[in-house]
DNA sequence: ATCGGAAACA
DNA sequence: TGTTTCCGAT
């Protein structure tokens, strides 16, 4: 169960589990908040609005209490959950809509991706949660993906372990009644979960199906062929019987084989195309680990799929810090990643002793956030550097940590200045902060041709232009005639929607593929073949940008491209952002067995407490 | 309203 | 680690 301390690269817990900390693994806010915009009983305190993942806070008030009896804090009220919220920021979990007054969007990407990072999405429907925040749609449609596998892999056992951020095993904890139960903390659920789900109802759920049995723990790599590579046919279009949660519609496969989603076909993209076999950390907190080929491998699949797709590059799924390992050197050869794995032996060997050592990365989420606030008082304090450095720094530690495992080179300089003398400033200089906000300076061109790639490399980044872009569009891009609601927020939409469909899925390489792909940051060895031709910057790799930076950068163009830098300087703008989820949606539908499991289950999701 | 630092808690 | 709590600033 631990992990492998070789080779992997670890992700946050946070990121494996939605529900939290071992020990007690209490409700996680955007998971709570997720769970009531399920419900249709809340919708009069919460709900979808706006573009995707926008949801909006009716009743703070209620939606605070609800929390708090959830948490067992009768003191909570919407300013302290909205720190909470606010809190996630930095994650990345969740943005503000600027100008809409207690309004909130998920980056479900990232949700996905962190959460979930090896999700299936294929098969079920891919990355989003329970509840989906509405679809825009239309666009949906496009990909299906057939059902996958049969099963062989599926090795039952745990669930956790197929998915470790499965929706699937979300939604059950939901079904079960998330909500409410306090107490449980700890010691409780543990029946619950399991056992128990079941489910779902036919709402929501999400493609428990899919990923119990249809997705293995980790697709095979024939698994995913398979879906990609075949189908062509269908285009599933369903319609989804609630606009409003997409999620829920995903759900709905439980039976049935996979529906897609169109949407999310970034993801699906993704992971369809090489399927990174990391192995999962059945357990808890695990890491994932895997080699850095895989790695690579990975991000170079998920790239490609992208562009074959002709998804938004925004798309794809920035990993938040991951970097790419940079290999020390270049040996391994990668080469095929382009290609199509299926072929490959599945089994990549998660942990090759061997690469163990030799890269072994780990990212990092979140980095935390930069005090600035520090600086104010170290400066006011020069005097007690020291001390207060220290203590200042042993917030901002933390950060380090995550800034070096991401880019090693670079960043260990930065920490330490600190004690250097630097000073006042920022510690962290490079990463993130700062950088970010730079970095954002970067950016490329936003044309939108290709661009974004450029965020991975950019090797010269030419000065910003900030702003303003978002392109999108490739692929069609919503429904929504109108372009641009409000705001710019709205604008945008970057989000792919449909993507074309893809022609052929996944394919090999060859033709489609890489077009130009960059490959993502990688770089160590292998850029697929980089190069190139055309367009793409692409990746020198060495170096181009912190990767941590490059990420948040991107994350931030997403949402808005403008407004990072002024953050920190705050003085806002006011923008609107956007933003960039991409939605995925799913949906079939099918009948299920519910049980008596579920009726206890839905008895439960009173998500008012109970008693604490 | 919203943001975010800081400290405290579990 | 993920808030919870408090709070000053915008």
């Amino acid at each position: 169960m631990k992990t492998p301390g070789e080779t992997g690269f670890a992700f946050p817990e946070w990121a494996y589990k939605p529900e939290s900390s071992p020990g007690s693994r209490q409700i996680q806010l955007w998971h709570f908040i997720l769970e009531l915009l399920r419900k249709e009983e809340y919708h009069d305190v919460i709900a979808w609005q706006g573009d995707y993942g926008e949801f909006v806070i009716k009743d703070p008030d209620e939606v605070a209490r609800l929390w708090g009896a959830r948490k067992c804090k009768p003191q909570m009220n919407y300013d302290k959950l909205s720190r909470a919220l606010r809190y996630y920021y930095n994650k990345r979990i969740l943005h503000k809509t600027k100008g809409k007054r207690f309004t909130y969007k998920f980056n479900f990407n990232k949700l996905v991706l962190v959460n979930y990072p090896f999700i299936d999405m294929g098969s079920a429907g891919v990355g989003v949660p329970q509840s989906a925040p509405p679809v825009p749609t239309g666009g949906v449609s496009h990909f299906r993906f057939p059902p996958s596998t049969p099963s062989e892999v599926l090795s039952p056992s745990s669930e956790e372990l197929r998915s470790p951020g499965s929706f699937s095993s979300v939604a059950r904890r939901l079904a079960r009644g998330s909500v409410s139960d306090c107490s449980d903390g700890t010691s409780a659920n543990s029946e619950i979960d399991e056992g128990s789900l079941s489910v779902g109802t036919a709402e929501e759920r999400v493609p428990e199906r899919g990923f119990r049995s249809a997705v293995p723990p980790r697709l095979t790599h024939d698994a995913l062929y398979r879906m990609y590579g075949n189908h062509g046919g269908h285009r599933g279009h369903r319609a989804h019987p609630e606009p409003l949660s997409p999620f829920a519609p995903a759900g709905s496969g439980l039976l049935a084989p996979p529906p897609l989603s169109p949407a999310l076909p970034v993801t699906a993209g993704t992971h369809l195309p090489y399927t990174p076999s990391p192995t999962l950390s059945p357990m808890p907190g695990s890491i994932f680990s895997f080699s850095a080929e895989d790695m690579q491998r990975y991000l170079q699949a998920h790239t490609q799929s992208v562009y074959n797709y002709h998804l938004s590059p925004r798309a794809l799924f920035h990993y938040p810090n991951v970097v790419v390992p940079q290999p020390q050197r270049p040996e391994k050869p990668l080469p095929s990643t382009t290609e199509r794995p299926s072929v490959l032996t599945h089994s990549y060997p998660l942990a090759p002793a061997d690469d163990a050592h030799h890269t072994p990365f780990k990212f990092k989420l979140q980095p935390p956030p930069p005090g600035r606030k520090q600086q104010r008082e170290a400066q006011g304090h020069q005097g007690s550097l020291g001390s207060s450095s220290s203590s200042a720094l042993g917030s901002s530690l933390s950060f380090g940590s995550d800034l070096s495992s991401g880019i090693v080179s670079n960043s260990s300089s930065s920490g330490s200045l600190n004690s250097t003398g630097l000073p006042k400033i920022k510690v962290e200089p490079i990463s993130d902060i700062e950088s970010e906000e730079e970095v954002e300076v970067t950016d490329i061109s936003d044309e939108e041709g290709d661009e974004r790639d450029e965020e991975f490399f950019s090797p010269h980044r030419r000065d910003h232009h900030h702003h303003h872009h978002h392109h999108h569009h490739i692929f069609g891009r919503q429904s929504n005639g109108t372009s641009a609601p409000s705001q710019y927020d709205d604008s945008e939409e970057d989000v792919f929607k449909a993507p074309a469909p893809p022609p052929l899925f996944g394919p090999p390489s060859s033709s489609s593929s890489r077009g130009g792909m960059p490959v993502i940051k990688s770089e160590p060895d292998t850029p697929p073949a980089p190069s190139g031709h055309g367009h793409a910057p692409l990746p020198s790799p060495s170096q181009c940008i912190p990767l941590k930076l490059r990420f948040k950068r991107r994350w931030d163009q997403e949402q808005h491209t403008e407004e990072a830098e002024d953050k920190k300087v705050r003085g806002d703008k006011k923008n609107g952002e956007s933003s960039g989820v991409e939605r995925e949606e799913s949906e079939s539908s099918a009948p299920h067995k519910l049980s008596a499991e579920l009726h206890r289950a839905a008895a439960q999701l009173s998500l008012e407490n109970k008693d604490c």
